[in-house]
DNA sequence: ACAACATATGAATATATATTCATAAGATAA
DNA sequence: TTATCTTATGAATATATATTCATATGTTGT
């Protein structure tokens, strides 16, 4: 049935979304990787650890807030294979591990300054 | 005082970190661009509205779901100006006004197909 | 073993927001 | 104007999750 105007074309795009459009489990982990590095506190977290590994104190010096909240942080991270973490001695330093996302925070960062 | 090992090179590492740090505004905005793409509905409708304009009812039947729910996503799509809508008779059609989103999904696409 | 330090984690709380339902608002045609 | 179609929206509900507090776990040195 007619929907609106340019029913013909506009019927085609829908097919094509529909055809085109990923698995909910795809689209599911590609939500989860935005969601992710959505959040102010582990975007910092992330920028913190663009330049290298770093401890946890460290990590905190760096973006403010508790120890206890960027440990609870870094756990998401970890547990998304963002980050990974290598124990030394007392501390554990943590780097990134998946540097996609740090390309796409280079890219919104970019988005943000030229416009 | 004394943190962990290596203690002058993560030092300096903190040091750089904050001063590059972007301002809190700055954070929440590149976040905010994240969120919004990181919910799975709006996910969808974007994947949809990628091949040009549509109507409301035309993204519902693309993406699934109520045409409430889609009305309210939409709306927060708009908000955030990531899509337009001009009206059109009795319909509004909606389409993508940031493209700069949709390089980022295509990257998240690319990244998930290629490991 | 014990003390000190570094990190992790469970529980509670607060907040944010996606979806649904019902209905309002906008547009067109009769 | 009235009926019909399309889209938008307020309220309620459910769910998710960020942060804090208190404390546990792991590591080193004495």
């Amino acid at each position: 049935m007619k929907v609106c105007d340019n029913e013909a074309e506009h019927a085609q795009r829908v097919k094509n979304a529909k055809d085109g459009m990923p698995s909910e489990e795809q689209i599911a982990e590609m939500g989860a990787r935005f969601k992710v590095i959505s959040e102010p506190s582990r975007l910092k977290i992330l920028l913190a650890l663009s330049g290298g590994e770093l401890c946890v104190e460290h990590i905190t010096e760096a973006v403010g807030g508790q120890q206890s909240a960027v440990s609870h942080q870094l756990k998401t991270l970890k547990d998304n294979k963002i980050i990974k973490g290598r124990r030394e001695g007392k501390n554990v330093l943590y780097s990134v591990s998946d540097w996609h996302v740090l390309t796409m925070i280079g890219v919104a960062k970019e988005h943000l300054n030229c416009e």
